[in-house]
DNA sequence: GATGAAAATCTTGTATACGGGAAATGTTTT
DNA sequence: AAAACATTTCCCGTATACAAGATTTTCATC
């Protein structure tokens, strides 16, 4: 294939649905696609949060379809660990754990630090032209206080470098760590500022052009560190206060 | 012999139900849960095999169940990439390609030998025993021709191995890479021997109650390697003969 | 005998109905 | 008034029915 030729039509459309594009299967028009794109969207944007129960029948009148093809799509979600089925108590939106939230950062450094090699060594110019647009647009968003659009650009850079390793099983990973980050800064990053990234971005793109794989590695292990870093996973984890903490003073 | 003596319980129907028990969501002994694990079961020891077609019905019939019940698991085995679904036209047991395989060993090699660190860092002697349990029971199954089960204690054993880092997400995804290991060997390793294995998981153990990360992660990459260079990947691949390659000669 | 079109058959996609478990509400009892 | 119990309601798990697409078979034609 030579789409390193040609130079992809990079408006924000674009962008966007080709991360949502990753499928598992069948690629046809169905309803579930639909459904499954709608939902999955909403969750990534944040505009369902971590918690919120999702009913089979108001979804399935939401949408006008069956309840068949919601409990399909719950399904898809729950294996990708964005939804949180229980067994005759409905789905909800996952609310990763601190513990998760830690794997998860640890399985991308570990993942995007060490295809580094191969993404130098197969680096086209037109990919990289797509990188830097992405962390102009990326800026351009964060300028205008866009923090969701950001925050979704930033996981496309992250998808898009990774892709350049050429292998279509670690991608397929990625990107499901890339959505599960999504859910833990819903959590963990309330006042987030992801003012950092861009910079750290394009110190990454500089280092990748020069070719040194190990500097790039060490910056992005550095990157996702500070990502990390950034959110306060001290704060309170469950729905319930937390007594323990609480009555552990003087007075108890 | 004499069970009761040993720490933990290990005799084979643990050792296997362990691995096939790792899952995404509720633990109820519903429905789906136990057909689930008879098919996946049926792939993972070539009793289906890559190609064969899982038509609904015939299943439904088998287990008695409705179709609803295996839809719901053709779907799950689908997102695992075990079960290929075509739209409109059905499943079927999925037939790896090699360049899918090679991505499997690749991702394989960065995990299994990136979280070495972790892995020593948090062994025990508990641990360490079970996994020369396992290496022993390996051998034994070799030594009586079983190379089926020999063939599951082997993904047992890297499995558990990566357990000791304490990543779940990581274990998961080596499950689905593991599962996925079994059907390449069904494709690309009809005459296949694992004489070489036990004594590279010997060796592996060794260094790794010596706690040598250096070494560990230079035996397991070289270890993998083994495992794939061992697969006849230049086998015919698809159904249909090569065109290509055959009318890229003189006469065309 | 081979080719192509039309019909029949098979299989999946979706909707809907019914049964059952869990939570919520209301009632009774202490 | 509070707690325990009964009932109601809500929602999910499963089965089944019907519609639609894909494959195979059949048949006419060249």
């Amino acid at each position: 294939m030579n789409d390193s030729l040609k130079p992809r039509s990079l408006r924000l459309d674009d962008l966007l649905k080709s991360r949502s594009r990753r499928r598992v299967q069948s690629e046809g028009a169905t309803k579930d696609e639909q459904v499954y794109e709608r939902i999955f969207g909403a969750i990534i944007a944040h505009r369902l949060r971590p918690g919120d129960r999702l009913p089979e029948d108001a979804l399935a009148e939401t949408f006008e379809v069956s309840r068949t093809v919601i409990r399909k799509v719950l399904q898809r979600l729950a294996h990708e660990r964005l939804v949180n089925i229980q067994a005759k108590r409905g789905a909800m939106v996952s609310k990763p754990t601190v513990d998760e939230a830690r794997n998860v950062f640890a399985a991308r450094r570990l993942i995007e630090t060490g295809v580094m090699d191969r993404v130098v060594a197969r680096l086209t110019p037109a990919a990289l032209e797509e990188l830097r647009e992405l962390t102009r647009a990326e800026d351009k968003a964060l300028e205008s206080g866009n923090q969701r659009l950001a925050l979704q650009m930033s996981g496309q850079f992250h998808q898009q470098l990774l892709d350049l390793a050429g292998n279509e099983e670690l991608s397929t990973f990625l990107a499901q760590l890339l959505s599960r980050s999504s859910l833990i800064i819903a959590v963990y990053g309330p006042g987030w500022k992801g003012a950092s990234h861009c910079e750290s971005h394009t110190v990454l793109l500089n280092e990748l052009e020069a070719g040194n794989v190990d500097a790039l590695r060490q910056t992005m292990g550095q990157h996702l560190d500070e990502l990390e870093a950034a959110l306060n996973m001290d704060a309170v984890d469950a729905d319930l206060p937390d007594f323990k903490r609480i009555f552990n003073g003087i007075l108890d």
